[in-house]
DNA sequence: CTTAGGG
DNA sequence: CCCTAAG
């Protein structure tokens, strides 16, 4: 072997690095700080800016109703808000979701006994954008069949309404775990019409303080089943003197001015960025609390703003336009399945992927176990057609020795988060949960076992050798259904699927997604004018995304002011899982876990000793391009611990062990190409000689 | 979509 | 492994 000596390198066998860079992370992090420092400036800065202008015009902010006074008045709560909470960082953040104009509610401060009265008036004010919206958290639509067939969708809570959402959530946390059964709140479904809302002063006393009597809810949902008029104003309570429902329309038409770079900063669409909390520890902790792994549900900001119409939607289905083969293919299912789900969560109707709770799966002994494909679907189109389905079936495992009987009484559906306007209808709201059910569905469930409580991951074990059987105890047995993450083809039923909710897990594991059902998150948020289809599922699909934006221009100022609320307030529900406690499972499956074998380390190793460490993709393709499970940043990420292995004691490394040899070449190639960051350069140097110090290195190419 | 890094 | 900011 050539062993020729670049002591320009230092490094033998690589071929010839070239144009070094700054690290990224060198590059990066110098502006990082800066822009952050300017951004909480200018935050800061147009705060003082609006209480100044606020005190100018404070006294006619009451009385004045154009539009650039409530405008003022508009960013004025926001602003107070802000300053209140100046030494509470922590409540300052809901603050700025709320304020961001998603419906988050101020349970936080509720909870905490804040006293802050006015403070909560005035943050109701700046709520008045979210009057119209509810958002319903449907903890588990329990199919079970117990129910007699009825299903029973269960939503546990409407959230928006901050008293009343705190009050019930905090006395009753452990209810989450439960089936909320008969507690059906359709608070979400009030309808609250505008007309309600100009009706207001009317009928409206002063009710407004800061609390929100539930028998005003309900009161009104009853008013408005019966159909009459609408004149409970409900709300009103939040709305201060200064905000007279045609007010609030007006600030809502200010706020929702573009051009108006204030009133910009409380739109509901608008980037949190914009709102960065005075301390970056605030700012972190609202990151934090968003992307939690365990609220995968909260959007990413980023996604969020504007969702205008169907264009800021799409992008997501283009994903992975790109797939370089057929084994690509998969992957790119899987991640455009994932990313509608995504997508699903930014729209409204969310689903919490990560492990469904589990059903109560008895294992009864006395039920008769049938052999096996006794499995049977029981479908359960309600009267109306929709509602859900009712997955009882039992099954039978078997065992070379013994039986072991199971009757699995019923699964039990994902949580669900649903979020419609409050002038959506009933129906709509059907077909909202229809679809969140039959996309969770429809994208591929896998069946989960829980055996006191932790997940059973080897299929291959047999049941005796896993600890389930006929005398242990089954009752620490669970049984959950859980995203499928391995995807069958493409999709193809672009027609709708029905409902179908087949027990047999065989096909719910095979089952093939459906179209891009997820499109309606969002049903009609204007009263749906064939009321005709409300029960219809079939045509979900086909359900507008109405989108704030396009309502806007063919509706009518009141309307407007409904419609312009975007029902994008996921980060609401990014507030819920404070109050579930450390709600353990994620919400979305965690990749299994797959330690890279020997071989597979060698295979990277040799593919980064050639590309370096800057071409993953690369890497990826040459070595593992048949390795679906292994993404570049896996390998990068396996690299990257590969070398810290390297770097560590032997004793100290744990998992299967890899060759010392292997390690050797890794702090060899890493030293190296840190040295060279260099990008490859087309062909290599004729006579590059490749490696040395391994002993046997056989270029594969 | 890729990279580079932090978690 | 996940998540993200950057590019």
């Amino acid at each position: 072997m050539v062993f020729k000596k670049r002591q320009d390198h230092g490094f033998n066998g690589f071929r010839l690095p070239t144009i070094p860079r700054a690290p990224r992370s060198v590059r990066r992090g110098l502006r990082k700080k800066t822009v952050e420092d300017t951004q909480i400036c200018a935050f800061e800065l147009l705060a003082s800016i609006a209480g100044k202008l606020l005190h100018e015009s404070e006294s006619s902010a009451s009385s004045n109703a154009s539009e650039g006074i409530d405008l003022l008045a508009c960013g004025k709560d926001a602003v107070k808000q802000e300053r209140e909470f100046e030494d509470k960082p922590f409540k300052a953040e809901w603050l700025y979701q709320r304020n961001c104009g998603d419906s988050s509610f101020a349970f936080e401060m509720a909870s905490q006994n804040i006293s802050h009265k006015s403070t909560l008036k005035e943050f109701s004010h700046s709520e008045s954008d979210d009057v119209l919206e509810r958002t319903s958290f449907i903890k588990s639509f329990d199919c079970s069949q117990k129910t007699g067939g009825d299903a029973k969708s269960v939503i546990c809570k409407s959230k928006t309404d901050s008293e009343n959402y705190s009050s019930k959530v905090e006395g009753g946390s452990p209810q989450f775990g439960e089936s909320c059964d008969a507690n059906v709140n359709i608070e979400a479904e009030r309808r609250l019409e505008v007309v309600g809302l100009k009706n207001e002063d009317a009928n409206k006393p002063n009710i407004c303080s800061s609390k929100v009597p539930t028998e005003l809810f309900l009161e009104s949902s009853a008013a408005i089943n019966s159909d009459s008029n609408v004149k409970v104003p409900l709300r009103q309570d939040s709305v201060p003197n200064a905000c007279s429902p045609r007010h609030r329309n007006d600030i809502k038409l200010g706020c929702r001015d573009d051009d108006e770079n204030f009133s910009r900063c409380f739109k509901r669409s608008t980037k949190l960025k914009a709102f960065r909390p005075p301390t970056h520890i605030a700012d972190r902790r609202i990151r934090k609390l968003l992307t939690s792994k365990y609220w995968k549900v909260a959007p990413k900001l980023k996604d969020c703003e504007f969702p205008r119409s169907e264009g800021g939607l799409k992008p997501l289905y283009r994903k992975r336009k790109t797939c370089h083969d057929r084994q690509n293919r998969q992957k790119c299912q899987r991640d455009i399945l994932f990313k509608r789900r995504k997508l699903f969560d930014q729209i409204s109707v969310v689903t919490s992927d990560g492990g469904f709770s589990s059903e109560s799966v008895s294992n009864s002994p006395e039920k008769g176990m049938t052999e096996d494909k006794n499995d049977s679907a029981a479908i359960l189109h309600g009267a109306n057609g929709v509602s859900s389905s009712v997955l009882g079936h039992q099954a039978s495992f078997h065992s070379k020795d013994s039986h072991v009987k199971f009757s699995i009484k019923s699964f039990r559906v994902p949580e669900l988060f649903i979020e419609v306007p409050e002038t959506a209808t009933v129906g709509s709201l059907k077909r909202t949960i229809m679809e969140a059910v039959t996309s969770i569905l429809g994208s591929g469930l896998d069946v989960g076992i829980l055996l006191q409580g932790k997940k059973v991951r080897d299929d291959n074990r047999t049941l005796m050798q896993t600890g389930i059987s006929c005398k242990d105890n089954l009752d620490s047995l669970g049984f959950m259904l859980e995203p499928n993450t391995v995807q069958t083809p493409p999709p193809m039923c672009s027609s709708d699927l029905p409902p179908l909710l087949s027990c047999d897990s065989s096909q719910l594991l095979t089952r093939s997604p459906e179209n891009p059902v997820l499109d309606s998150g969002i049903s009609d948020a204007l009263p749906d004018p064939p009321l005709t289809n409300s029960s219809n599922h079939v045509d979900s699909n086909h359900d507008t995304v109405s989108s704030p934006t396009d309502m806007n221009d063919k509706t009518t100022p009141d309307t407007k002011a409904i419609v312009a609320v975007p029902a994008m307030s996921m980060e609401a529900l990014a507030v819920v899982p404070l109050n579930q406690k450390t709600r353990r499972s994620e919400l979305v499956q965690r990749r299994t876990r797959r330690p890279f074998s020997v071989s597979e380390v060698e295979a990277l190793v040799h593919a980064v000793e050639e590309l370096g460490t800057g071409r993953w993709r690369d890497v990826k393709l040459r070595a593992f391009e048949n390795a679906d499970h292994r993404t570049y940043v896996d390998l990068k990420d396996k690299w990257k611990t590969l070398v810290h292995t390297a770097k560590i004691a032997p004793q100290q490394r744990r998992g299967e062990p890899v060759p010392q040899e292997l390690l050797d070449r890794v702090l060899a190639a890493h030293s190296y190409w840190s040295q060279h960051q260099a990008k490859p350069q087309g062909k290599h140097q004729a006579g590059t000689p490749k490696i040395m110090e391994a002993p046997a290195e056989v270029p594969v190419e």
